[in-house]
DNA sequence: CATGAATGAGCCTTCATTCAT
DNA sequence: AATGAATGAAGGCTCATTCAT
């Protein structure tokens, strides 16, 4: 939901954080007109229909998770293996897990959206094993920790059982410690 | 009685067959009936609204995430680590996981069907920690574990990375090896 | 809402109540059949249709409004001015009153029932007149006073308006007297 | 602003004239837009739903009745007796009568409508009693000749009585010159 | 360009009616 | 006869889309 220079990107930004909060069949163009204070006739200035509008929501979702993190990573400069933290810190930000869960699930019915996950999860795995790479020198130990660590941070907020007397974030953190040493 | 043509339970699979497929906004009255090869008038003389239904459609998910799992275990016998392991493979079955994956998205955004899964989660991972028990006598190390092995179970569809020169499955296998041991 | 003595006139009777209470409209088979405790589709087996329903309904309320009044009349016997004061008693009943007024309404819109308010309201008519009739000897005047009294009957439950210092039956009272004098 | 093809206006005229005609259950969106020569998508643009279309009926309604009475009534001017008179007589127009016996019918089924009906007709006997005060020195008898004139307005058009010999309107005439004379 | 109006398709729900059992 | 199931027509409401201004 970051504050739009145009109104082309304003219906973008409103579409990806509706799109965050309740997935895509809720991402209407009346709804979101409604939510800029605009009316619906003027989407269509921007934008040849609703589908072009999924669309530039995804370009922009994909440039944001690839390209904006790259950018950042590349200007606080550092060595590999800081850049790749850096990464990944940007990358499993909690503001950017809600929008990520709805793309993952969006991704299930819909080919087109699930090739744009697979080119941003590869990249993400890839965070992870630079990352990491210099604690296993085993590259299939690499692989099956990178893979846990990741799928910790996408299906931790979705598993809703409790810890008798932990919290879930202890858990998660002493998973993380687990996987990964000291951290 | 006249026949039931089209029993209440089929509507209430057809349904969960949708909601697994499409998510929840796509279980629709009409897209159900032709489905079945019946009107949409139909429906109404066995649920009060779309509501119910989808209220019945969770009501039977649950009790088969539940009920369903535990009658097997029992019927099948065993000691409890063998129950625990059994039912273990009875929930985390790909056929039942597409549909949990549609429930765990639904219940982001509605908190009564996410009340519904704190309840199966936590039952599920009750069975989880009773199965891995006698490995781990720490028990903040075996609920670790156990969250992570949750979280691989369900995050592995949802993540579509690819991994160099392995498949996702033989990823997969070592993550649980690496978790529990010989298995 | 007479107790039916068959199921045929336990439907005519619940299509009376439901019309007093809420217009033709509102009588539906379905909730007839809900209101008696039975399915609709017995209905049918009773009644070629909902039309037909209606017209036995009226058929019914025609024959309660003259048959009825006329033969209590007779069995309690007296003279002229009795028999016809008795009438005017039965007739302007304020349980009734409910089901006139729904009538009246429906008449309104549909020539068929104004055909049988017209045959019904010109014998209540006819009673009013041989009620008063020793009090004007000019027919022109008794006319003018039976209009009004009738006019009363019917609108005095539809004007809302309230009287100062005085409740509606008072002045409703007072009216009476200023057309007929003592009675 | 686009020219208004169907005013917000034209839905409530139009609701109005079915309301007399027919009652308010044939207000029916669907048979309005085709009476307008609309589709019935355009009817939410200027209301939220069927419910609010009622309302704003009812508010026009009243309006009229007592608003632009009083308007027409100010702008014609003339000593107090003088405005009473026109008032009633514009209160009592055939043209509002149909109108007028639609939402009394409908005021025995809502309790909304009985409200606002009952301030119109507090409004109406108001009329009635200041038209008529200077015949008669007793309240009481005012009241009771007044509401005996409004019972005349209303049901008059509802008794479908014949008169033998004389025709409803000389009967109607006679009872106005009894009640208040030479009228 | 942006707006107000309108369209048309789609979906939910109700209900009279039919029909096999 | 009565029932449960189903049909089909109608009507309420939403929303993507078009278009004149």
């Amino acid at each position: 939901m970051a504050r739009a220079r145009t109104p082309r990107a304003a219906w973008i930004d409103a579409g990806l954080s509706v799109l965050a909060a309740r997935g895509p069949d809720a991402v209407r163009v009346e709804a979101l007109a409604a939510q800029l204070g605009v009316t619906k006739g003027g989407f269509y200035g921007y934008f040849d229909d609703r589908r072009a509008l999924l669309e530039e929501m995804l370009d922009t979702w994909e440039r944001r998770c690839i390209d904006e993190v790259l950018d950042r990573v590349e200007q606080e400069g550092g060595d590999a293996r800081t850049r790749a933290r850096r990464a990944g810190e940007l990358t499993f930000t909690p503001e950017l897990l809600t929008l990520d869960l709805a793309v993952r699930e969006w991704a299930r019915r819909d080919e087109g959206v699930a090739e744009r996950l697979r080119r941003v999860d590869d990249q993400r795995l890839g965070f992870l094993r630079t990352q990491f790479a210099d604690r296993f020198t085993d590259p299939v130990e690499l692989e099956t920790r990178c893979l846990l660590a990741f799928c910790t941070a996408i299906a931790s907020d979705l598993i809703l059982a409790g810890h008798p007397g932990q919290t879930r974030e202890e858990v998660v953190d002493r998973a993380e410690a687990l996987l990964f040493g000291g951290s």
